[in-house]
DNA sequence: TTATGATGTTTAATATAATTGTCAATTCTG
DNA sequence: CAGAATTGACAATTATATTAAACATCATAA
């Protein structure tokens, strides 16, 4: 298996000594020296603590997985992408980057009174989720109505059929995220 | 991490008893029931001898590791969670649901001013994405230090060190996302 | 019932992982 | 350069994973 080159390449491609790893992960310096050159088969739970302080995943660490691109990360106000997954809706969605790079779709949506995304089956693989920021919002998921108000939040499994239909007088600002993207 | 409940699980679909995997794996009926109780931590190498004796590769192994129970859709305000990843922040995380259910964490953040997630490194994996919703924030990531207005976004990979300040007057609220949840 | 076989659990003994303390080699700093 | 700090490695001790054997439970059959 040879754990232990793998572990120091990445332990030094991040530029930590074993000292300060060990420090981080709970360990000692010399538990990692013996990892290192593999004197020692490590329990999963170490591993678990030294990958979590690198930080990198088990799964990742066992699938020789590279590193990813990385592009942007910070987006001003105006930088967020106007989205319009049905087209005619009073609905604006602003969209942080592009959903199609990344696992994780975050959404700023407008609801001005009366909007409604309709009754069609917005449903898709993944998990949906938001908090509302200002106004209230009725949400329908799987049939099960509810009126959300600022401070409020949703949270289920994209493939229920889902609506969001703004019945009161005032805009309503949901901030929601989704995974995988959906459009 | 709970990897007793998932071995079993993995062993039992494929109609293995412990004695037959330990017999497959070269170790023990017992140190089977141990692992599978969580009673004691295996070494990478016996995890190993497990898992190619099942046959599963370890890299499947820990990516499988999501579990899938969906029941409460909607939350109060009163109903976020209040979650402290770092003990004695003043941040106030409020979550959305047990972020251990789910494929997607989502947070009310609350930065008083001065709020300091601190230098440390808050990495782990997946995404991490949000918005302003009040206030503003000074973001770092990976080095690179930008103060976020209201409305603004951020988005990027969570594997990169991440540290959120707030250095102005106002307290500071941010909706944000994770996917997978971090804690 | 009693026996037989297969299952998962527990316990004392043993093997091994992890810590502690220390060392030489290296890299900073003045 | 000297001195201090940092690095990775090693030996001895401590902690823990693993073993081997016994135990309990549930079947099914004689």
């Amino acid at each position: 298996m040879d754990i232990g080159t793998k572990l120091r390449a990445i332990r030094k491609q991040r530029g930590l000594s074993q000292r300060e790893l060990a420090a981080r992960a709970g360990l000692t310096n010399g538990t990692i020296s013996l990892i290192e050159k593999n004197k020692t088969s490590p329990s999963v739970a170490s591993l678990k603590s030294l990958l979590d302080a690198i930080p990198i995943s088990m799964a990742e660490f066992f699938s020789n997985l590279e590193e990813t691109a990385l592009s942007k990360v910070f987006y001003r106000a105006d930088e967020l992408t106007v989205v319009s997954p049905t087209g005619d809706q009073q609905v604006t969605l602003r969209q942080l980057g592009n959903a199609e790079a990344h696992a994780l779709q975050v959404l700023h949506e407008t609801y001005p009174p009366g909007a409604d995304t309709g009754p069609e089956l917005l449903s898709h693989d993944g998990e949906e989720a938001g908090i509302v920021v200002q106004g209230a919002i009725e949400v329908t998921v799987d049939g099960v109505s509810e009126t959300l108000n600022a401070g409020d939040g949703y949270l289920f499994d994209s493939r229920l059929p889902h609506r969001f239909r703004n019945t009161g007088k005032e805009t309503c600002i949901v901030i929601s995220a989704c995974t995988p993207p959906s459009f």
